[in-house]
DNA sequence: CAGCTTACCTGCCGGC
DNA sequence: TGCCGGCAGGTAAGCT
């Protein structure tokens, strides 16, 4: 599942085997991939022809400016990957895979070399399109705040944004438009280095609070960075197929039954917001008025 | 308008 | 063995 770890390590895997290199065809295999296009947009022809010029990232989005001003933007959902296959052998067939979604050819007119780059996604919540005019900054995250990772990121502002809200807590945490970059495993994971309970009102906590979980958010996702990102099953792997190793340093996120590092309190699950939160109900109590 | 719910999607797993 | 419900969850649209 891929959160700002993962997007940022598909991001820097992506980088040198994309940037400089030409589009000299797409496929289109699975019309979701691209639903997000305004009907009678051709997708193909704005990227055929052109050369990518570099590989951006804000939260989970990336995008991949292109010569013409344009940018193809791309998100990987819960199960988008891109992947590199070797180039058949003379008379080998070409090959594919059951979740292929979309294709593209790349030239490298440097050394002439050709490869094949595969975006594939088994849940098909990700996807590509093209954004007019987006390769400094696609229009269509104008609504995404800066992550954690972004040398423009505003703590300040984001600790006034997030006490400014009359929700819980990880419900604060989970809106990209806050601080981008959270899913589930880090929100759980920074919650519970913090002992914050996820359904404590984010505007009744005191600024220092506040500070504090931003700061969380920011380790985890240096350290997960360091370790190439968490992988529970094969969803979320690089663009190498290497899944990350994160998954071994979780205190809380899929945890459930196990001791706490810190207090030894059996690691609960509890549903909020339709899916399951992780947390130590010693050290994170339940707030007297939750917001869930 | 802020807050909250629901739809989207596939594969796996446990229960019967 | 095979069917079925539950679960995994990021995003955005559509509610209240």
């Amino acid at each position: 599942m891929p959160e700002l770890p993962e997007v940022e390590t598909v991001r820097a895997g992506l980088t040198p085997r994309v940037v400089g290199r030409r589009i000299l065809g797409v496929d289109v295999l699975h019309l979701r991939a691209t639903r997000r296009q305004a009907e009678g947009f051709d997708f193909a022809d704005a990227l055929i022809g052109q050369t990518i010029t570099g590989v951006s990232r804000r939260g989970k989005y990336m995008w991949l400016p292109l010569s013409s001003g344009d940018a193809l933007l791309t998100h990987l959902g819960m199960s988008g990957q891109f992947r590199f296959p070797e180039p058949p052998g003379p008379g080998d067939p070409e090959p594919t895979h059951s979740h292929l979604r979309v294709r593209l050819r790349l030239l490298d007119p440097a050394t002439g070399q050709l490869s094949t780059c595969w975006f594939l996604d088994q849940r098909t919540f990700g996807g590509m399109s093209i954004s007019v005019d987006g390769a400094e900054l696609p229009h269509e995250l104008a609504h995404i705040g800066r992550d954690p990772l972004d040398p423009l990121f505003d703590l300040g502002a984001a600790v006034a944004k997030i006490r400014s809200r009359h929700v819980g807590i990880k419900r604060v945490l989970l809106d990209q438009t806050v601080v981008s970059g959270i899913g589930n495993i880090y929100a759980d994971e920074a919650l519970w280095r913090t002992r914050l309970h996820f359904a404590r009102d984010a505007s009744l906590l005191r600024r220092g609070q506040v500070v504090e979980l931003v700061a969380a958010v920011s380790s985890v996702f240096d350290e997960a960075l360091l370790a190439g990102g968490t992988s529970f099953d094969s969803l979320y792997v690089n663009v190498n197929g290497e899944s990350g190793y994160f998954d071994r340093t979780l205190a809380a996120y899929g945890q459930q039954g196990r001791p706490c590092p810190r207090c030894g309190t059996p690691i609960r699950r509890a549903a909020f917001m339709n899916r399951s939160s992780h947390y130590c109900p010693h050290c994170q109590r339940t707030p007297r008025a939750p917001r869930w």
